[in-house]
DNA sequence: GTGACGATTGGACGATACGTCTAAGCTACG
DNA sequence: CGTAGCTTAGACGTATCGTCCAATCGTCAC
């Protein structure tokens, strides 16, 4: 329906294009639909002309920003899943580096996923969170179970436990503004996720967390 | 900022209550932004006036008919919840019952999530998702970890990894298509987090599910 | 130096949709 | 039968969109 370039249908000069992030902030705040083309303009000093020279429509301007976002976090966490250690380690690591990338980044993250219905129509960003989440997800899952340090049977549904655990904690906290630090969930995630809550009593006797909740 | 009613401002006649929820698959096809007030009159039968005589907006329409599915969910997973059994059997229940949820109301779901951050400012859907899904779900780990059946050391991490997994498993199947029944993916979800993903080799030597994925 | 071309931008414009408002008709109840 | 509230068509006024044009400016080739 529309072309599939991510970011804009002319090349963005580089000026521009440091400018037009200052456009993420008034998104995150008012949402795709309540922002105005004019608040763009003002918020990045680009005029309003301009903006259409070089986007065709707001939506394609938050589906740069969008991109651009993900584009980091895909560097971020490919970063993460390349330090070495068993993949057991990096699972781990990749939890809590996603989760402090969700604290970091929040209003935008949160845009993410607020408008992921719309701007996936425009940009494959779904597709985008597949390759920048899931995917470092699944090798390191592939890779755990390789090194005997994790046991997967089914890598699909473990990256799916895996990233939902994240998600949700990560939404948590951003819509509902639960408990402090996200980091701190980082572990007790992983310990759910690492030994499972079935029957079995694990090794470690059960050492009592925060039980409470919200 | 607007007042917290999730109907709308006047108390809405038994026949318009029917006639709205007509409203959710126009909502569902071109999202809260495209669709116009117009449209929804005509797929409703409801003249535009009278929308207004009731709604303030389109956007309460729409938190009208969320928090309708909302309460929907709530029901039928609190249904299920009650059902007697061990909190570890109820708990695959949920999960199964969440997904085939997200199966029958496809559309609305997403809509659900697509729109949150929006209509999470109109009516606290936000805590409405919670008491649907994560109540029930933290009452069946509490219940588990009670009569032995599961092992839950921090409730809210765990209801945290059961919801998330779900959801994410529900939105691949939303937005991305993935394979075929999501009822099936039940099991492998509930394997992964009844049984954890660490290392220990589990009692039942692993026996191989669907090791493939997308 | 000069002309051409593209980038830049202010401002005007038509279109669309919103939300408001009015007034007329209708229903129901006393 | 009269009042009050529900219902609805249609007319507005307003906001914002996206388009378009014309003026300006910088750069490059000749």
């Amino acid at each position: 329906m529309i072309d599939r370039s991510a970011t804009a249908v002319r090349p963005l000069p580089d000026e521009l294009a440091d400018r037009i992030d200052l456009a993420a902030p008034v998104f995150a705040d008012n949402g795709l639909d309540a922002t105005r083309i004019d608040d763009l303009a003002k918020a990045t000093g680009i005029p309003r002309a301009t903006l259409y020279y070089y986007f065709p429509g707001k939506e394609h301007i938050l589906a740069h920003l969008l991109s651009r976002t993900l584009r980091q976090m895909t560097a971020t966490l490919s970063d993460v899943a390349a330090e070495p250690g068993t993949g057991r380690e990096r699972l781990a690591r990749l939890v809590r580096a996603h989760l402090v990338f969700i604290g970091e980044h929040g209003p935008t993250y949160r845009l993410l996923f607020a408008e992921l219905g719309r701007a996936a129509s425009l940009v494959d960003i779904a597709a985008g969170v597949d390759v920048a989440i899931l995917s470092p997800i699944r090798q390191a899952l592939r890779d755990g179970h390789n090194d005997g340090s994790l046991h997967i049977d089914d890598v699909s549904a473990a990256a799916s436990v895996v990233y939902g655990a994240v998600l949700v904690t990560g939404m948590q906290h951003l819509l509902l503004g639960t408990s402090g630090d996200l980091a701190n969930r980082a572990d007790a995630i992983s310990n759910v996720i690492l030994r499972g809550i079935g029957g079995k009593p694990t090794p470690r006797q059960s050492r009592r967390t925060t039980t409470g909740g919200t």
